[in-house]
RNA sequence: CGCGGGGUGGAGCAGUCCGGUAGCUCGUCAGGCUCAUAACCUGAAGGUCGAAGGUUCAAAUCCUUCCCCCGCACCCA
């Protein structure tokens, strides 16, 4: 049996996530992970709050909690949120859990003893009032090319150029707008990833699986040469630069880097999952430990790739341990709401929590899944947004289970009919869809989404077409038995459906499954044939007509919507 | 000339690697059906494939130049 590791990218702690988010990571690794469960795969499919850095500090001081509270707050939210969205991680952790502040300092440990680190002293500026060094976005002031006095330390937003906090004139905290800051000394250990050079392109080139673009993000950054990099910083909050209890001397108030440990979460949350679960986590990730036979799928939003194929492999191949790396790797674009950014502060875009105040999950992740952001930035809009509900989920699919069960319930009771034998019309269906099953199923293998939905709503369309030449209604006056075998076989459809939509729509597939009282853990194996499939149901099985599986999204539904969540 | 992605009927996309009648969904229009959520099925109209030049018997697809949109590069995550 295949075994295969999914990550997801993972969410920053700070605040509930958007639209965006959840289809740029999360949601296709979930939809993958259900399929390969479906196809009998042993699937660990894992996740995790990504909790540490400077914004996670402040917005805890902005919301009037110490750091650690806020973060516990605010992964019980996002963990919620997740749920409610059916997302079937096998674990959801934390960075800030002990298993990753162990595993970050034991790749700390083994890279230094490997040569690979090596302590350096930076001039960072200070804020006395703030009592911390400020990162260079946090530091505003004059810009000394424009004279902008605004400008921040990274960047002058008025003139455009990049600088470097030290050319400011007048700067100041924009923390707390205090003029009292000064250069100081500080020292941070940098990982020297240019001795990586070689050793990350030789693994790069073994990575055939990856995709055009992936590849060309990561060459993109060894052509240019890798920088070496410093994975400390003077924080608090974060995994201490200590080794086995023992603090680093001249470390005591410094942290992790939250670029160095958020990736080793993916190992440290499968350890917490192991820890739960009385499992054994290093089968997963250690070759010499099992892991050899292991796939492991990473999905990512595009501005993590290069962490993923250049970062984070230093750190693992630095290690020069038997680590797992990535086998397979998906990168979504970026999905937009009405072309520009979602925010939270300018009140843009429909959020996690608020998208369920609205509709169901399911409307949501056929919406995002079926029109991903994967050959360019998608714009989302609520008016596509209410066509593509309405026309696929309502009409097409939600219509067909209600007209088959309905009429069924009308001519021949809530009762499978088991008379009459499948002629013509129901082996040209069985070959259409064997076909169309094989296609869909590559797609989803490959990780090719919205034409994976494509097929997915013309298998659902193909069910369609096939009631409309069957024409049960219009037979069962010549040849009841006819009409009941095709009744048959369109209730047939309903759980073939349901088995086939099941990674993407979960909670719509439980209910046509309820329609007939089949367990969908049974019910769900992934279709190996049409025809078989079509043959489940061998009449004499009661079911029950079930209500509208999906509410049509009304215009004026749309209206009030742009209307609250500033629609333009 | 920093790097990458994109520019295909009204909208959203596929096709571009490996040149050979321009395809899908929505929308529009017409017809059919009446079991169904005014739904479903069938058909039609609608595109000089961002612009210009080149290679070729043949270019959305290859080459050259240019224009436009988005993202990234520092920092933050």
């Amino acid at each position: 049996m295949a075994r295969i590791l999914i990550t997801s990218a993972l969410p920053y702690i700070n605040g509930i996530k958007h639209l965006g988010n959840l289809v740029g990571s999360m949601l296709p690794a979930d939809v993958y992970a259900r399929f390969q469960r479906q196809r009998g795969a042993e699937v660990l499919f894992i996740c995790a709050t990504d909790e540490h850095g400077t914004p996670a500090e402040l917005a805890a001081r902005a919301a009037g909690q110490n750091v650690r509270d806020y973060c516990r707050d605010q992964y019980e939210v996002q963990a919620r949120a997740g749920a409610a969205f059916g997302l079937s991680f096998d674990h959801f952790g934390r960075s800030s859990n002990a298993p990753n502040h162990r595993l970050t300092q034991h790749f700390a440990h083994v890279l230094e003893q490997n040569g690979l680190i090596e302590e350096r002293t930076d001039k960072q500026v200070y804020s006395v009032d703030d009592q911390r060094f400020l990162p260079d976005r946090y530091v505003e002031g004059t810009c000394p090319h424009c004279g902008y006095e605004k400008a921040r330390g990274d960047q002058c937003d008025n003139c455009g150029r990049l600088l470097d906090p030290t050319d400011l004139k007048d700067p100041y905290s924009s923390i707390s707008g205090s003029h009292n800051v000064e250069l100081r000394e500080t020292k941070h250990l940098y990982l020297l990833q240019s001795n990586m050079q070689d050793r990350i392109a030789d693994w790069l080139e073994t990575k055939t699986e990856f995709p055009a673009l992936t590849v060309s993000i990561a060459r993109k950054w060894l052509k240019e040469g890798l920088r070496d990099r410093s994975i400390t910083r003077d924080l608090k909050w974060g995994v201490p630069v200590a080794y086995q209890g023992e603090p680093r001397p001249g470390f005591e108030n410094k942290v992790f880097y939250v670029w160095f440990d958020a990736p080793v979460e993916y190992i440290g949350a499968t350890e917490e999952w192991a820890i739960a679960n009385g499992e054994n986590w290093e089968r997963w990730w250690r070759t010499d430990k099992g892991a050899d036979d292991v796939k492991y799928v990473q999905v990512m939003g595009k501005d993590n790739v290069a962490f993923h194929t250049v970062s984070f492999p230093a750190t693992i191949l630095g290690s020069e341990e038997p680590w797992k790396t990535v086998d397979a790797l998906k990168s979504l674009n970026w999905l937009t709401w009405y072309g520009g950014k979602f925010s939270t502060s300018e009140n843009r875009g429909v959020f996690m929590d608020q998208a369920l105040e609205l509709l169901p999950p399911d409307y949501w992740r056929w919406h995002l899944m079926a029109n991903a952001p994967e050959s360019d930035d998608a714009s989302f809009t609520l008016e596509h947004f209410a066509s593509v509900v309405n026309k696929d989920l309502a009409d097409v699919l939600g219509n067909f289970v209600n007209r088959v069960t309905r009429f069924c319930k009308a001519r021949f009771g809530e009762v499978v009919p088991g008379e009459g034998e499948y002629g013509p019309a129901e082996n040209a269906l069985i070959d259409d869809l064997d076909k169309r099953i094989a296609a869909y199923s590559r797609c989803l293998e490959e990780m090719e989404f919205r034409k994976a939905f494509t097929e997915l709503r013309a298998i659902w369309v193909a069910g369609n077409e096939y009631l409309q030449i069957a024409a049960p209604w219009t037979v069962i006056k010549e040849n009841p038995e006819k009409a009941a075998a095709a009744v048959r076989c369109g209730l047939n459809l309903i759980l073939l459906f349901a088995a086939l939509s099941r990674p993407v729509i979960p909670f719509t597939s439980d209910k046509m499954f309820a329609v007939f009282g089949v367990d969908p853990e049974k019910g769900a194996r992934w279709p190996e044939s049409a025809g078989a499939a079509l043959r489940t149901l061998k009449g004499g099985e009661a079911f029950s007509v079930p209500d509208v599986l999906f509410a049509k999204i009304e215009e004026d539904q749309v209206e009030a919507w742009r209307a609250q969540f500033g629609a333009e």
